[in-house]
DNA sequence: CGAAGTTACGGATGCCGTAATGATG
DNA sequence: CATCATTACGGCATCCGTAACTTCG
């Protein structure tokens, strides 16, 4: 057994059992890996993937649980990896992490810039995804952090850190008529169209909820993945707009209003997830503490030891994590 | 980075830093396991053992960490050749135990005959040791169980599953003085010169534990590992012998009289432990079975769900274990 | 017929083991 | 001087990649 041919396997698995797409993304021949895995197969003795006469097809049930195995083993040699870059020079690294639209224009600008003041040498990548899919990078090791409000708990292996809770804006033009309200409700805000997320993103289910709970329905006539696009249209008078409150940002659209609507829905959470098992880096640690902020316990060091989500869970189960309400400014 | 460089870094580690010794364990040369480990080091840019000329000294912090990470990683994969393996043939393999003298002797004879009945292509070693060493064995992965009762917990890898609770017989000649007394006291027993179990092995902790707690201080002659050479020595004359109840048995030692002496001393508890993160095969899982006895909650399949000692110790925290008072026989 | 996986084969890399060297106590 | 790790070097296995082949849709 040999760790390209883990490799191999994993990536085939990855790539929905394309010996060809596995090949490309580890620049290496099919043939190669074909041969490599065929291998393997036989020195296990058992048959990993099903095949219909040269086309993969399917895995066998020894086959899922070994890919499975076969991951946490690559883990941990990128484990030994980071162990060595840490003692060799712990403030050199990468840092990739998966998030959407509203984090990294409304939520992350503050802290990124923070953090590449204190570690120049860390590359750092974005990249951006739909919720399930930044979980899933983070899950299957693509990148270090998933940054997400939504679709976190649907992979076992991302262990995820509550950070701050946040809440909703109306956004209308100056002088519509929902800016005369002493108190808003929901029955106010049902009775224009509406503009804002798209299901699956930032928060759009607590929304839903608490209209259906209402017993409106209101008519959504546009929905966007991020608040730029959905401002544009309330600028357009095609309805209003429901925004987080941290996408809001009091200079630059002052020709709209932000009404708050916190007493309307229920708080969204955002988490970050990091894969469960993986070494973190003392600048991923750090990276940790600058983006949830609360520096108060449970600290981040606790979490980073726990190795099931039910321990985190337990440990901010007092906690009242700090609202954000604006396009935060990171100080420390 | 390949697997074989980590399995030369693990049992260099493991043979106290000696490349010759570790080069002879795993059947290859010391020049090819010195220039793999010095690759290893290379690829990774830092050092793992700590040189003096051309002696291996000690490890470096990096090093620890690394060997440690390499442990997990070759655990992994020896995981898969047992996926690998169960998925094939599910009733062959090969099971190895650690254990006392006691347990081997008087303990596991039924549980293992009724194994070996139920998985006759199951090949077993028994190895006996101190407590300590048998402890190590399975931690470290030379055997897949340990069972004793005493320096269980002296590894963090090691999973421990109480099974029995077991107190102690005193032993003597038919017609020795002890054996008319209505109600034995552990004055009385102080009062003769003790034979016993050597301090480390077999519930020895206990026993010193209550003479103490009642300020007497016995005059000890002569200690062994084991029952047998108690029993002779008893049978010589020696001294009032102090052995575990399933050590004594009725037929053959007919010779000796066994005064229950559970009333005097605190009971043990004898444990199995495995090695936390290995794969148990479903036979093994049988054999944990089998052995515990217990069929009742909490079952065995929830104990090797556990990752930490402190959940077992939780499921078990209101079980009373059974009483082993003599050698058993095993039905199932 | 195109796409994808397996087999065939040549070339290069890399690993292993014997032997020699250097360093330690 | 005996032991032990490292370096030198030759043989051999293995792995990779190009190309031909086979199979499926």
């Amino acid at each position: 057994m040999k760790l390209q041919q883990l490799r191999y396997i994993w990536e085939v698995s990855r790539q929905n059992l394309s010996v060809s797409a596995a090949a490309q993304h580890l620049f290496t021949s099919q043939s190669g890996m074909s041969k490599q895995i065929l291998a393997l197969e036989e020195e296990l003795g058992v048959k990993i993937f099903m095949r219909n006469g040269k086309h993969l097809v399917g895995m066998t049930e020894a086959g899922q649980a070994i890919v499975a195995m076969a991951g946490e083993v690559l883990q941990k040699t990128d484990n030994i990896t980071r162990l060595a870059a840490e003692f060799g020079d712990d403030s050199a690294g990468s840092l990739v992490i998966a998030t959407t639209h509203t984090q990294s224009r409304y939520v992350l600008p503050p802290v990124i810039s923070a953090f590449i003041k204190k570690y120049p040498n860390v590359s750092l990548q974005l990249h951006q995804g739909t919720p399930y899919q930044i979980a899933e990078m983070a899950a299957k090791g693509s990148a270090d952090f998933a940054i997400a409000t939504e679709a976190m708990d649907k992979f076992r292996d991302l262990m995820m850190m509550p950070c701050y809770r946040w809440n909703r804006s109306v956004l209308v033009p100056r002088g519509h008529p929902l800016t005369q309200l002493d108190r808003l409700t929901l029955a106010d805000v049902a009775a224009y169209p509406l503009v804002t997320y798209v299901v699956g993103f930032t928060g759009r289910a607590r929304l839903d909820d608490a209209f259906a709970h209402a017993g409106l329905s209101p008519r959504v006539v546009f929905t966007a993945v991020d608040a730029d696009v959905i401002k544009t249209y309330v600028r357009l008078g095609m309805g209003v707009g429901i925004i987080a409150n941290m996408a809001y940002d009091a200079t630059r659209d002052n020709d709209l209003v932000a009404l708050n609507a916190s007493a309307l829905f229920d708080y969204s959470v955002t988490r970050i997830g990091f894969r469960r098992g993986t070494l973190l880096r003392a600048y991923m640690v750090e990276f940790m503490r600058m983006f949830a902020g609360h520096q108060a316990d449970p600290t981040v060091e606790q979490v980073i030891r726990c190795h099931h989500q039910p321990e985190i869970d337990a440990l901010f189960a007092d906690t009242v994590l700090p609202e954000l309400d604006s396009m935060p400014t990171i100080t420390r």
